[in-house]
DNA sequence: CCTACCACCTGCAAC
DNA sequence: CGTTGCAGGTGGTAG
């Protein structure tokens, strides 16, 4: 066998390949599924083939559903400590752990201990990872690494809900929200941004963030809230 | 003439820096007017002669609008890397510069180059001097140098619309403050950011940060909440 | 505890 | 456009 791939190695890989549903929540047999080269458009040409040689057996090491603020502002990844404990090397100073997509892409990781939250993290080079990746909380990344070697690999799979965000238009599905208030929307602040007021106890303006889809976007709670453009903020009457 | 200052020198030495825009506030030639001295209720009695003796022609060097985070809990100041490369010396380790005030104090701060932001920075004793000069987001640092003799001249500007803190004398002139309930003024927090009671359920302090538009600025539950500006806060009448 | 300090890191706007 | 200056951060450490 070539190149592969978790529990894929199971199943023949052409056929795999031929039913790649890409975004979707899979069975995790199926993570380890060619799809697009991460976040890149180019072709890697010279190591289209090159890097193939690099094919091993892999051990699975372990899986993890991201969190928000593994795909969020921080910038690190939280690295469950058991698991960094068993297949990592000892986080030192400026330890750099590199890691192979899908494409034999090398991504490069700071990965060192925060004795603070007694956490082990990856912190310089991940937050790339996320958006060549578009990983969004409740993705799963899955970590592997060669029988032989020394080599790690890394693997995500985009879960079927996208779960990045709140949206508001499916607001009414979520749990009830802990301020009670009306929310308004106010004018367009311009320039691409616009404040909306939450009205409740205390009231408060938000800086709401446009984005090129028309999504508006702030921060509530320390939760990216996202309200469509086009429909009527509900409650906003 | 005596000790001076700025539209003196700005007129004999160049018109050069093609007068790029100084972030209004004020004319630049207003910038060393005398002032208050800086931050001390004591006299210094020792050198309120002798420092005299220190007056020289000043070259000026640059100005820099303070940013937010020029005066926060960054505790370092960005040195706009032109002019730290025109201006200073190499910053090596340890390199400490001393800048005399306009009451011709000694100021001492780190200053440095950081590698991973690529800029030149002045860090210990930085804050110090925030505090003593109550600076805010919005002044003015001016760093000037004698003519001869190699030293160097640190003074500052307020901006004309203060944004250091709310001034609770003035609070009436303010809007309406958007949470229902009295609000007390504590001792006065020293450190540049104010701290008041909210005295209504629960009672809360926070920290009221002022933006460079004039918006203030603090944090409840995880909310941003912005008041102030020109727009009344809806609902908060 | 807290604050300052230190050496990193990153997103983004401006050039 | 790619590059870079820099505003705004981080964890760790010393005191």
């Amino acid at each position: 066998m070539d190149l592969i791939l978790g529990t894929l190695v199971e199943a023949t890989q052409e056929v795999q390949e031929k039913h790649q549903q890409e975004e979707q929540c899979q069975k995790p047999d199926l993570l380890y599924q060619r799809q697009q080269v991460l976040g890149r458009d180019r072709q890697h040409g010279d190591n289209g083939d090159g890097k193939r040689t690099g094919a091993v057996e892999r051990e699975h090491m372990f899986d993890k559903v991201l969190t928000p603020s593994d795909v969020g502002k921080l910038n690190r990844l939280v690295v469950p400590k058991q698991h960094a404990e068993r297949f990592f090397p000892v986080a030192g100073a400026g330890t750099q752990l590199c890691f192979e997509d899908r494409a034999a892409e090398p991504w490069r990781f700071r990965y060192s201990y925060w004795r603070s939250s007694q956490s082990y993290v990856m912190t310089k080079g991940w937050s790339r990872f996320v958006r060549a990746a578009r990983l969004a909380a409740g993705d799963t990344i899955s970590f592997s690494r060669g029988a032989v070697g020394g080599r790690y690999f890394i693997d995500y799979r985009h879960c079927q809900r996208r779960r990045r965000d709140i949206n508001f238009n499916d607001a009414a599905a979520l749990p009830a929200w802990p301020l009670l208030g009306r929310v308004k929307r106010t004018a367009a602040g311009g320039s691409g941004g616009a404040t909306m007021t939450v009205d409740t106890v205390p009231v408060a303006r938000h800086h709401v963030e446009v984005k090129p889809t028309g999504m508006r976007c702030f921060r509530l709670f320390g939760v990216n809230i996202e309200y469509g453009g086009d429909d009527p903020v509900p409650g906003g009457g």
